[in-house]
RNA sequence: GCCCGGGUGGCGAAACGGCAGACGCGAGGGACUUAAAAUCCCUUUCCCCUAGCGGGGAGUGCGGGUUCGAUUCCCGCCCCGGGCACCA
């Protein structure tokens, strides 16, 4: 423990005391505005963004601690290479979770969550993170939520926000629409109670409309791949075949789509989803009581255990039949709940032969089977246990005039056959569905609409903005499936702006993922009230530079956030469409091994640790545990080696000397750090830039040796972005005025960053033998004539080595 | 089921296809000290031979392959973590 260190050591210097030095220039910070950087004259501007926080009760959580001093470190090194650096934070404090949390303890979240905001502001503060704290925001601030309100407003003008049913989760114990997130087995996650399916009028945002767009750009944004790779997932683009299917003895037709047009002649019946509008149409008077119950059932089943629950098969035939436009063939129409009306187009041709879910309901319901593709060294009359679902390799069987044909041809040759008479044509479709951003709650932005009887629906003109949130004390959801802000006439009721006749208020808020699509084009702009970004500013500043966070959001924040940029720049106000240039993923931190869970009881709370370590060491901790990007295990028994690091730093900075010259070598050693240090951290290679300089450490002080001023004053700018409070003392104690932030970043000569003598390793057949000390440059023979002069290697070598493999500057092998 | 990560000492982890285990933790031994802490030095993958000095062999989840040489590249598996999931 710290606390029974004596506050000055042998050497009689004073000892390093980090709870003090991180006060001292955490309030000189705030005072001298160091982090706040004139937004209006960089001339190399750079945007460093986090993501930001949701400002929780429980206080800021180590993993944010983890994720904010990645981001901190790599911000505070480009300022050190000469960059005016932004690094701002906010507070995503809207939504259900602060909504849920405030019913809970019973106290309204306007009280509530600005003292969660404090909270968290005294904790992040004390990070030492190079905030500037003079563009902070709240996305539960009028002056910001205003232009979120706007937001939704320009989507509107553009036809990409509308109206619509839509299913969704809904908890009859709870009163309220739930999440999908917050449905757990088709269950609330909260009270266990099972989930039921309502439809209720919502607003969409048509981001399945740019789709493509969203797509497209990965190809070139600089993002993790992990993070590419979950969105083009999402995104789930399927290139098929529209292709309609003719009703017998009507003038309808379905219309499937379908990924394999190849099979069609396999298509022995068709499945139309339970919410499909031809359903009635199709079905037969017959079969109309069954086929109603069923769809009634299926309506009941919540969406979660419609999807993940079990996957037995259930159906009912409807009595009506299509006719196979590749066959000509009569096959009966089906409803079943395997087909999802929310995809493609809610109904499919069912080819049991060469789909398996198509095969398990055709063996369900005694539907035939029939073989279209041939693997090789089967042929047409191979019997399918399974379906064959290869899609390389196989021929078409079956399938006159088609036959002999490979999948990838066939499905080309028959669409466009099919196409000639306008029976199918290609399609692409998404996975991606529209957003839903309605909420039925009270903890939101409220969407700007008026619905005026005689005007119908009204956008709230912009000079009405912000629609501010009541600050009502009855916001429990209640079992009407509208929000409770629609139980406050004083609010709900209001002048229609186009006729002044009363109308009333839409009542739905907006979605949290809305507020923070947008914040990082706020942050350079919050001083301006009349705008929500200035066009000066915004083209200095963006896109950001770099935004590292968590992959948790890969296919929620970071895809919303590129849409809404996308909506902006077609709609003239940004000249860019991407909003982050560069954008890493960084890893889970565990704790010994486990997730970190309150339930678990291993939770870190970071105060303890700032206060036990200080923060420098803390922050090098959780940067040692492992590369940024793949996350840590946090294990207190490592911590105590990042402390004796700043110890022996301290150390050095007060036990230097000044007089003679630096020792070569470690002037040597300290320009190989640089290097180093230099590269690894402009690539987020925190762990084994820190071990660099451990390393450099070891030189500088084995042996008890006395170090140089020369050897030391580089290593505490090295250390800075790191480990800043330690660095700004000790610069300052080394004679400098001004924050070591604005000094330059030392430059490493490529010369003394060489070693002139290697260790040549020599192998004798690929197994290490023995090395040699050798000039770097050395040629190939001479480095054999040195290696076969070593008894100790020469006595494996037998004769004249048959083969010699010289890798300059590594290793040679000698083959024997 | 599909898609991403990842399996290396007692532990966290390093290694442009080229000396596996840097750096740190822990452990053991030593120096300094009346003593302790701090600091500094040495040892620390496993097995075998040797009194010792030394020497030999194996080793990066498993099985193959490519290569003078593989933790790294390729093929086939196993295990762990995460995401998606009746997506036609």
């Amino acid at each position: 423990m710290t606390s029974s260190t004596p506050n000055s050591t042998a050497a009689g210097h004073a000892s390093y005391d980090p709870a003090a030095i991180e006060q001292k220039w955490q309030e000189r910070w705030r005072a001298e505005r160091t982090n706040s950087p004139d937004l209006t004259g960089a001339e190399r501007p750079y945007y460093q963004l986090m993501m930001f926080p949701y400002p929780s009760a429980e206080g800021l959580h180590i993993g944010n601690v983890f994720a904010f001093t990645g981001n901190d470190i790599h911000g505070r090194f480009q300022r050190l290479q000469g960059h005016t650096v932004f690094e701002p934070i906010g507070f995503d404090a809207f939504g259900i979770h602060s909504e849920n949390y405030a019913l809970k303890v019973g106290i309204h979240p306007m009280e509530l969550i600005p003292r969660n905001i404090a909270n968290f502001r005294r904790q992040l503060r004390r990070v030492g993170l190079m905030v500037d704290w003079s563009h902070e925001l709240s996305t539960t601030d009028p002056a910001y939520y205003k232009w979120t309100q706007w937001i939704f407003l320009q989507l509107l003008e553009r036809g990409l926000a509308y109206r619509g049913k839509a299913a969704v989760n809904w908890c009859p114990s709870c009163k309220t629409v739930l999440a999908n997130e917050q449905v757990v087995n088709g269950a609330c996650e909260r009270c266990g109670t099972p989930v039921e399916q309502r439809y209720l009028e919502q607003w969409f945002f048509k981001i399945t409309e740019y789709a493509p767009r969203l797509l497209a750009n990965l190809d070139w944004i600089d993002w993790s791949d992990t993070t590419k790779t979950a969105q083009r997932n999402w995104i789930g683009e399927s290139e098929g075949a529209e292709i309609d299917f003719a009703l017998a003895g009507a003038d309808a037709s379905i219309r499937v789509f379908t990924t394999r047009p190849d099979t069609i002649f396999g298509a022995t019946y068709v499945v139309l989803a339970p919410e499909h509008p031809l359903v009635d149409a199709v079905t037969s008077s017959a079969q109309r009581e069954q086929v109603r119950a069923y769809v009634e059932r299926a309506g009941k089943r919540d969406l979660v255990a419609r999807k993940v629950g079990d996957r037995e098969k259930t159906g009912v035939f409807t009595g009506g039949y299509a006719v196979n436009p590749a066959t000509g063939a009569r096959i009966p129409v089906w409803v079943a709940d395997y087909v999802l009306m929310e995809y493609g187009t809610g109904a499919i041709m069912a080819v049991p032969g060469h789909d398996e879910r198509d095969f398990a309901f055709a063996r369900a319901f005694d539907l035939p089977i029939v073989r279209v593709v041939a693997a090789p060294g089967d042929d047409a009359a191979t019997p399918l246990a399974e379906a064959y679902t290869d899609n390389e390799g196989g021929r078409l069987v079956h399938s006159p005039p088609f036959d002999g044909l490979t999948t990838t041809e066939g499905k080309a040759r028959i669409v466009a056959w099919l196409g000639e008479h306008g029976r199918a044509k290609p399609t692409v479709t998404y996975r991606l569905h529209d957003w839903t951003i309605s909420r039925q709650r009270y903890w939101g932005p409220p969407i700007p609409i008026i619905y005026c009887d005689a005007c119908g629906m009204q956008a709230v003109p912009e000079k009405d903005l912000p629609v501010l949130l009541p600050p009502i004390t009855d916001f429990r959801p209640d079992d009407s499936g509208v929000s409770p802000l629609a139980r406050h006439e004083e609010w709900y009721r209001v002048p229609c702006p186009e006729c002044g006749k009363m109308a009333r208020r839409e009542t739905d808020v907006s979605d949290t993922f809305l507020d923070s699509a947008w914040y990082f084009l706020r942050y350079p702009s919050t001083e301006f009230t009349d705008v929500p970004f200035d066009a000066e500013r915004t083209k200095q500043w963006l896109p950001v530079n770099i935004y590292i966070g968590g992959n948790e959001h890969a296919v929620l924040h970071l895809l919303y956030s590129r849409f809404i940029t996308m909506v902006l720049h077609d709609a003239g106000y940004l000249d860019f469409e991407e909003p982050f240039m560069r954008f890493r993923a960084h890893g889970l931190l565990i704790r010994n091994g486990a997730k970190m869970s309150k339930t678990k009881g291993n939770v870190v709370n970071p105060d303890e640790y700032i206060e036990r370590w200080g923060a420098d060491t803390i922050r090098l901790y959780l940067m040692y545990m492992g590369p940024l990007e793949e996350g840590g295990d946090f294990r207190d028994s490592g911590i105590s080696g990042m402390r004796r690091f700043l110890d022996r730093l301290w150390a050095s900075a007060h036990e230097m000397r000044s007089d003679g010259a630096p020792d070569d070598a470690v002037i040597r050693k300290l320009h190989r750090t640089i290097r180093k240090v230099t590269e690894d951290t402009s690539r987020l290679g925190y762990n084994t830039a820190i071990a660099a300089m451990m390393e450099y450490m070891n030189t500088l002080r084995g042996g008890e040796r006395v170090p140089h001023r020369a050897e030391v004053e580089p290593l505490v700018q090295l250390v800075a972005p790191y480990a800043p409070h330690i660095a700004e003392e000790l610069w300052e104690r080394l004679g400098h005025t001004g924050t070591v932030f604005s000094s330059r970043w030392p430059a490493f000569d490529p010369a003394l960053a060489t070693e002139d003598e290697i260790e040549l390793a020599v192998q004798v057949n690929g197994k290490l033998r023995g090395t040699v000390r050798v000039a770097r440059d050395i040629a190939q023979d001479d480095a054999l004539a040195a290696a076969l002069a070593v008894p100790s290697i020469a006595k494996f070598v037998t004769g004249t080595p048959r083969k010699v493999i010289f890798g300059p500057g590594r290793l040679l092998n000698l083959v024997v």
